[in-house]
DNA sequence: AGCGGAATCTTGCCATTGTAAAGTTTGAGC
DNA sequence: GCTCAAACTTTACAATGGCAAGATTCCGCT
């Protein structure tokens, strides 16, 4: 017995919108689809979110808090070295990309995303904050350590969840995906500690 | 005087799909706008592409080979030692990526791309050999340093074309875009030698 | 030369989508 | 209880991808 509003109905597109991106892939994420999956009319969604960018800003604002999680519960399972910090990190990101393929493609490849909007942007800050920012506390950080950590981590989730790294692995001697992904993950650590 | 028969029709609907490509952005490609571009009607490019996937994936195996040409160039260009033409594949990659930013999303983020194409996956091979297997000529290739290279200047490329890099850089210090790129860069020839 | 088939291109059509506008129902505050 | 604004639905329209059927031109064969 649904009365004719819904209540909660933001919340609940939102909801729908990750369930079709599980289930269907980001291809099948329209406005339309969301709202059959929230069982509203095609045209509900407008009124929460004015257009499909909308929704997909708000989705992706929320991915963006999650991931943040995500690298902060790794690394609350790391211990407080430096090395073991960043490892934590690096497996938060890759692996909440390979939890969440098309979230992470929402966020990170969608064309129709809002970047000015508040909440995206702060939240997508503060995600990055915790990969480029930890163990530089020594104001300012260096951009180029912090680019360097993020661009290895980001291409590697990126080409990951492509399909590009397993399509080429087929080509070199057997080695598992998990094996190369934490040999990539100790480079990225190693080579951190090369210059101060 | 246009008879009936175009000639060339795919070539043309290619570099009309290009145009579009840089004028109105990876969004705007369609196989309308495509075949209006041509002057064709609009279901002209059905016959030399099957369906919209089988023209960007035509247009992404072009794009590949250009990929690789560049790195190529770039490699032509330097010195002989190990350092200098990791550095010129880096700057081909990342240069690629800023030359052409419809061409390299389309190449690399789109969801269309007939990946069991034999043109588009040898062209998307060839380029990647470039850069993961320069001076790895004792085989078999360490995946590990393969994909490390691959993975950095991949995920540089992609932060740098969505300007995520300039809107962090916005809160940091004032360094320039291109000091900030060649600094990424130098620290992935750099790691390269770190461990044999 | 000319004929027939095949490749090329066009026209017309349909389902789906995003978005705007107008109408309907509900609930909150007075 | 009334009013009104918000939430939601219905209707409508342009654009797109894709399919089918028809028109036009080219090529190979005799």
């Amino acid at each position: 017995m649904r009365s004719y509003h819904h209540g909660s109905l933001r919340a609940a597109l939102l909801q729908a919108s990750e369930t079709i991106l599980d289930r269907d892939g980001i291809a099948a994420l329209t406005l339309r689809a969301a709202a059959r999956e929230a069982g509203v009319s095609h045209a509900a969604p407008t009124h929460h979110f004015g257009d499909l960018g909308g929704l997909l800003t708000a989705l992706a604002a929320a991915g963006f808090e999650r991931f943040r999680g995500a690298m902060q519960a790794e690394l609350g399972s790391a211990g407080p070295e430096q090395g073991a910090r960043l490892l934590a990190l690096g497996r938060g990101y890759v692996g909440f990309a390979r939890a969440c393929p098309g979230l992470f493609q929402l966020m990170f490849r969608s064309e129709r995303l809002d970047w000015s909007s508040e909440a995206l942007s702060k939240a997508a800050d503060a995600a990055f904050a915790m990969l480029t920012q930890d163990g530089q506390a020594g104001h300012p950080p260096d951009m180029v350590i912090a680019m360097t950590r993020w661009s290895l981590v980001h291409g590697l989730a990126t080409l990951l969840i492509d399909g590009r790294l397993e399509a080429t692995m087929q080509k070199g001697p057997g080695r598992s995906l998990e094996t190369l992904i934490e040999g990539v993950l100790s480079r990225f650590v190693q080579g951190e500690f090369q210059t101060t």
